[in-house]
Formats: C-alpha cells, structure tokens, sequence
DNA sequence: CGATTCCTTGAAACTTGTCAAGTTCCGTGG
DNA sequence: CCACGGAACTTGACAAGTTTCAAGGAATCG
C-alpha cells in the first residue's frame, strides 16, 4: 500500500499558531511563522512567480531584495571555483532567502525553485527604512537574521559531528516540525528534494543518502517511497539526533 | 632552525587599511577591520577582561550585548545534548560575538578566551537605538549579519564537500588572510589553538588534523612546529581551496 | 512512448576515525 | 632552577564509515 503522504503543497493548513489568527485574516499569510508575517505586511514589495528548476536570484547578481516564500519551496546552494556545490538550506513558505546579499549588495548564493512557487518581494531599502522608523519591525528583522546565525551554527554541528544515519533523521526531524508549524502532517509529507540535493545539503552523497533511506525503513523508522515519507518512530528518530534537530528554522 | 613565527598578539600592525586611518586616531581602534570600527567608537560599552580558558558568555544565559575583540582571541562552540561539540568560529581583533544570542535574547552558544584578551561590550538595546538614528549605523551593523551568514554559508561547503587537506589548508589561508588585513605577517603566525580545537573547528579529528600538518609539511607547503607555523608555498594552499577560501571573515 | 533522470543496490577502494603508545611541551611546586 | 605530572602532539596499526564505480530498474517529462 503506498503511503497516502499528504503533500504540503496542496494540502490546507490544518491549524494555525496562536499568533497568526490576525494575519491569517489576511488570505495571503495563512501558515506563516511568527513575525515573518507581519515583516511581509508591511515591507513587501510585488510578488513573484518562480518556476521549478527557475533561479530566483543568482550568484554575482546585484542584491536589492530579500523575498519570502509565499508558496513553493526553495534550496540555495553556493558554489566554489572548484564547481563543489553546497545546498545551504530548503526554504518552504514563510521564510526569507537573500540575506547573504546585503553585505556586498551582490547575490552570493544561488536560489532554485523545487517546484512551482511564489515569493514576496521585500525591497531592502524600504525594510531599513521601516526599521528605523519601527522598532518592533528592527527587532523582528535582526531576530531573524539571528535566527538564520543559529540555525547555520547546527548546521555546522550537524556537517562537522554527525552520522550519515544522525543527519539524515535529524533532517527528516526538522521537515517534520517545520510542516508541523505550518500545520501539515508532522508525519507524512513528500519530498520536494531529490536524493542528491539531500545529500548535498548534508554533506552526503546520493548513494549514502538513499542506503541510509534504506537502512532506517528496514529498522522501522520511517517508511519511504521515493519522494513519500512516513515518520514511524519519530521518537526514536528525535533521540538519534539528541535534542539538537536543527531547530524548526 | 625554529621559525621565528610572529605572534599576532605582540606584534605591531605593520600597516593599516585606508578606511582606518581616521579611526586609528583613535588609540584603541587600530587594526579594527572596516566597518566595525566605527560601530565601535560610537556605540561601545564598557570594556571587559577575559583570562585564558575563560568564558565571556555561556550557552543558556541571557542575552544583553555583542561584544567586539579588543586583542586577543576567542573561539565560539555550539554544544548539543549528545555532548558534542562544534567550534563555530575564532575571533580575533575587531570581530564580533554574540550573534547568535540576538533572536531569543539567551545566549546560544559559549565563547572562551584562547589567551589573555579584552572585549569592547555593545549593548544590543543602545546598538538598536543608533542603528534607528543613523542609517550608516544601520547599515554596518546589517553588513555585519549579513557577512556572518556567508562565512557560515562557507562553512557548511568547506564541511559538507572538501577533504581534510582541503579544509587545513582554507582554515590556514583563512587565518592568514585575516592576520595580513590586521597588519601581521601572513606567513608566519602563532596558532592561539590546539588540535583538537581546529579539528573541532573543521569536523576532524585532532589526530586527523595532527597528520594532515604533517603531510603538508612534507610536501613542502607549509612548516609547522607545533603552535608555530609557516605558509611556505601559499599560492599552492590557495589553489588547493578553490577561490573559496573562507574569506577573510 | 522513448529518453532521461532519479533511485537503489552491490563490491571494492579510500579516507578518516579509533585505539594505543611514545614524545614533547608546559605549568606547578619543590 | 629543576623535577614532576598532566596536557598536547605525533605516529602507527587497524577498523569503520563513506565514497566511488557500476549496473539495473523505476519514475517522469516531453
């Protein structure tokens, strides 16, 4: 029997966090994350339209906006002159991509569409501007950039100290929690991501990363099915990772 | 012969960078790399002394400041509840800490002194303040998260994707890098850290990190007599990494 | 439908980790 | 000033985990 994984995509948001009922109100916001909502309320610009396998913004390119997923979902990746690849995150619906840009005011990563998505655009000069007049908005806008220090920090943990086997249920922990959130199953969901962008985000290869796949299915993990995922023990799978999943970034 | 490495601690700067010369004016702030020198003269706090091995803020306390490096140097480690241990960076002149405390205002993370140092303390509400008055404020202190995500965004590569040689190799690049931009050497230098630290640092072991400096000492890139070490054939450990040297954050 | 891409699995090779021993270095106390 | 003890470092041998290479099958897209 195939496993009836409900998609993030299609499926309605079961349940909102607390803090989202009033933004909800506005039909465009519902499932996203805590303050990014109203940053997008306030400082958002157009919207955007990406395609799968289109770039939202490329490496080299002038930086003028931050965006945050309104749909869809995303993986930055960054390159080296040695063409090594590194997917640095998966961004699903209410978080932002481009904050390595600011510094330079050049791209310096790469954002690609995992299927047909859309973003807001938040022009960066008007979100400083909103800072300064706003300090409500200033602090939820360095809580997020703080937040992304954080996240990449376990990523380091992760890259820097872990199993194959600890990286991938810790990465599987983290989806969960963060479709969790927004209100979708914690425990079924389909991968938007193919095994080799897995694995590039976690330091694998494609082979480790679909053994692995294997390996926690025959311990009765998980169930997987190509892109379909069911989290069976998600317990067990929360304890391999020791308390450190990443966080729901 | 041993190499008469000279120690970034003692040396004077030899030079300093154009945009510095205003604020070298200022005694304290000399070799403070770009921007944060000024972020420094207008909205430092107290300074503060922080001995060898000890703590300047630990994971789960509570968050009131950045601090800036006055001298010395510092590494930052994340902890997880396994009991592992990743160092997510060392900081020397001019460089910032703390961030990551920024989204939930409780450290997350521990910074400890690898020597003798001293800290300029920012307090995060007055950084706030000015950065909501000054635009140039705002703007710096933007560039400075900004700068900090794409050293981590180097990280997760030089983690996710390079051999052992390969990250020594752009770890001691690295460093030179920023030693050359503060004035010292970048040839010869004082390691402030131990093996096991760097090997932390890069996702080895200290064993690991202990043979690769021995190879490349062998193959004539490098001499390194325990803490002291010199980059004999810099433009070939450069190649090695692949333009992606980790700039110099 | 055909071609292409993605996924799985096996076997062998290789890099790195683990365990262990020996040496050097360094701070402390005699 | 020297001796001692512990920490740091180096090196070897071996084990283990992961990558590489290769092949076959399944799924997807035009």
């Amino acid at each position: 029997m195939p496993i009836r994984a409900v998609s993030p995509l299609t499926s309605p948001a079961l349940d909102l966090q607390p803090g989202l009922r009033k933004a909800a109100e506005n039909e465009a916001l519902v499932g996203l994350p805590g303050e990014v909502a109203s940053v997008v309320a306030k400082a958002a610009g157009g919207k955007r339209r990406v395609r799968l396998g289109e770039f939202l913004y490329r490496s080299g390119t002038p930086f003028h906006s931050l965006y945050v997923v309104r749909s869809g979902m995303f993986k930055s990746i960054v390159l080296d002159a040695e063409g090594r690849e590194q997917v640095t995150g998966f961004q699903m619906v209410g978080e932002v991509l481009g904050l390595d840009g600011i510094e330079k005011e050049i791209c310096q990563s790469n954002a690609v569409a995992l299927e047909d998505s859309e973003v807001w655009e938040i022009p960066f000069s008007r979100l400083e501007a909103l800072c300064r007049q706003d300090p409500g908005m200033q602090r939820m806008f360095h809580r997020l950039m703080s937040r992304e220090i954080q996240r990449d920090y376990l990523m380091m943990l992760l890259l820097g100290s872990m199993s194959a086997e600890e990286r991938l249920a810790a990465f599987l922990v983290n989806l969960s929690q963060r479709l969790t959130v927004r209100g979708y199953s914690a425990t079924r969901f389909i991968l938007r991501m193919s095994r080799r962008e897995i694995g590039s985000f976690l330091g694998l290869t494609l082979e480790t990363v679909s053994r692995v796949f294997s390996r926690l299915q025959r311990e009765g993990l998980i169930r997987a099915e190509l892109k379909a995922v069911e989290l069976v023990d998600i317990e067990r799978l929360h304890a391999m990772v020791g308390g450190s999943a990443l966080q729901a970034a």
